[in-house]
RNA sequence: GGCGGGUUGGCGGAGAGGUUACGCAGCGGAUUGCAAAUCCGUGAAGACCGGUUCGAUUCCGGUACCCGCCUCCA
């Protein structure tokens, strides 16, 4: 059995992953919150941990990992552009909810097993919070339902910091109904105009957090092996999380392995709107620029350090992309990845390692190795590929032209005629190659027929 | 203010206490009428200051700078 270490951020060290049960591998991402399109930042979780995914399902087998990604469907921003547009909310999450699914497929990322939409849950939520008032770790005041985080000790473990320590810098909200200033919502009254459900409190909504802890719980059970998301989400999603989790199910341990991914910049700087660097994954792809180059992007730098999108990565991913599709076209992938790369994804998801090992394969030689191991990155597979084919076109009448041109060229040594041929070629995207065996055409990645009708 | 991450060759980006990362670009060569493609070869690094060590870019401490979270945002 391969072993896999993980960089757990509960215990800030890399530790050897073990499997609760190794018939059921279990993790849980914290997906999107659907009211409008998945941005660069919010895919790289995505891509990312789809290669876990797909390790996992490489070492303990394709039937016993359960991956759950839950779609979050009921949130103030949904309620904002539905009141802005005056669009029904089930249609702007549905619609999203499609949107999303084409992105992250468009990236080459795979359905996980699971996506839970909040809204299916509600029931589990009032559930929840009704065990955590019982178990006075909540408590109710004035239509809403806030945790007690005094009630948890552990409360501020995983982002390492004490509730005196963030009362004293931070800014939170002094709302009169809470005990202490860090106790967070769990349920809320929903005015009219704004989704709500009926609840021993009244008519409300639940609060952002406690969604996680009751899917989670409802699709994988009290105890589970990896929970993962953006490092943004540490605190205060993830403490929360753990707070209600912990607290609904004392003892069962929760997520064992919290894994955090690095934020994203662009061209070194922080993506946002008001520097005009905001990009969703549709503009990228609706660029030209094909999925598959964006999650190598992504892949080329490990998921711990920050990443930095760059056109000229982009660029270059492509550029190694068409080659090695180009070397394995026709290829049949090996029966199992190379070791190396194995080895390097069981290091933490090392992704660049890995990446590094595949550049080796391709220089050995090994294509049925590197096919193989680059599906194990979710790269080369045969359904991303549309965007690396080269059109079929029949390039004999101009090669002959040219070689003819040439033959004559070399007795004559007036080579003004060929020359001029081959710029006209090389600027429709044909690239020429001329050697004593003879001549050969190849559409290349800028072909334009429309040049090449010039040229008849 | 509190918490956390980062700083590696021209660029991107990993691992490892001592032995080539790797890719792109560059340079030299083969090849070519010239190129392209391909192949061979090659220079180049680890923010700064200390400490541990026979030896550190790798471990420890400090400094500087950058970034993120603590607040709706990923």
């Amino acid at each position: 059995m391969i072993q896999i270490r993980l960089q757990n951020t509960k215990s800030r060290r890399k530790e050897v992953f073990e499997p609760i049960d190794p018939a059921n591998v279990r993790m849980y991402l914290c997906g999107p919150t659907v009211y409008d399109r998945a941005h660069i930042g919010n895919a790289r979780p995505v891509v990312v941990f789809d290669v876990l995914f797909r390790l996992l399902r490489h070492v303990y087998g394709a039937d016993h990992v359960t991956y759950v990604r839950n779609l979050t469907d009921v949130d103030d921003k949904i309620n904002a552009k539905a009141a802005a547009t005056g669009r029904p909310i089930r249609e702007i999450t549905d619609e999203t909810i499609a949107w999303y699914h084409q992105d992250m497929a468009a990236l080459g990322a795979l359905s996980p097993t699971h996506e839970p939409r909040a809204t299916d849950y509600i029931g589990e939520m009032i559930l929840m919070i009704e065990e955590l008032i019982t178990s006075g770790h909540a408590y109710a005041a004035q239509g809403h339902v806030l945790f007690d985080v005094r009630s948890f000790p552990e409360y501020g473990r995983l982002s390492g910091r004490s509730v005196d320590d963030m009362i004293a810098g931070a800014r939170v909200e002094v709302a009169p109904y809470k005990r202490d200033p860090m106790d967070f919502v769990l349920w809320k009254p929903s005015e009219a105009g704004v989704p709500g459900w009926d609840s021993p409190w009244g008519h409300g909504r639940p609060g952002w957090h406690i969604e996680c802890s009751a899917m989670s719980h409802a699709l994988l059970g009290a105890a589970f092996d990896i929970h993962a998301g953006g490092i943004d989400l540490q605190f205060p999603h993830h403490e929360n999380e753990i707070a209600q989790s912990s607290c609904a199910h004392p003892g069962c341990g929760f997520a064992r392995v919290w894994m955090h991914n690095e934020m994203l910049q662009v061209e070194g700087k922080k993506m946002s709107k008001s520097l005009g660097n905001f990009f969703t994954v549709r503009d990228l792809l609706d660029q030209g620029i094909p999925g598959e180059v964006i999650r190598m992007v992504y892949l080329g730098t490990h998921y711990g350090k920050p990443m930095d999108w760059t056109t000229d990565k982009a660029k270059a991913a492509e550029a190694t992309l068409r080659k090695w599709r180009g070397l394995v076209a026709g290829v049949a992938p090996a029966r199992a990845p190379a070791p190396a790369v194995v080895a390097a994804l069981a290091d933490d998801l090392n992704t660049a390692g890995a990446i590094a090992a595949l550049h080796e394969l391709a220089a050995q030689g090994d294509l049925a190795g590197l096919r193989a191991s680059a599906a194990l990155l979710g790269l080369l597979e045969d359904a991303m590929g549309g965007w690396a084919e080269v059109p079929e076109v029949d390039l004999s009448d101009l090669t002959a032209r040219l070689a003819d041109l040439r033959q004559a060229a070399m007795a004559s040594k007036d080579f003004s005629a060929v020359d001029a041929l081959k710029s006209a070629l090389m600027g429709a995207g044909v690239e020429v190659r001329m050697s004593k065996a003879g001549v050969e055409l190849l559409p290349g990645p800028e072909f334009d027929p429309a040049r090449l009708e010039a040229l008849k």
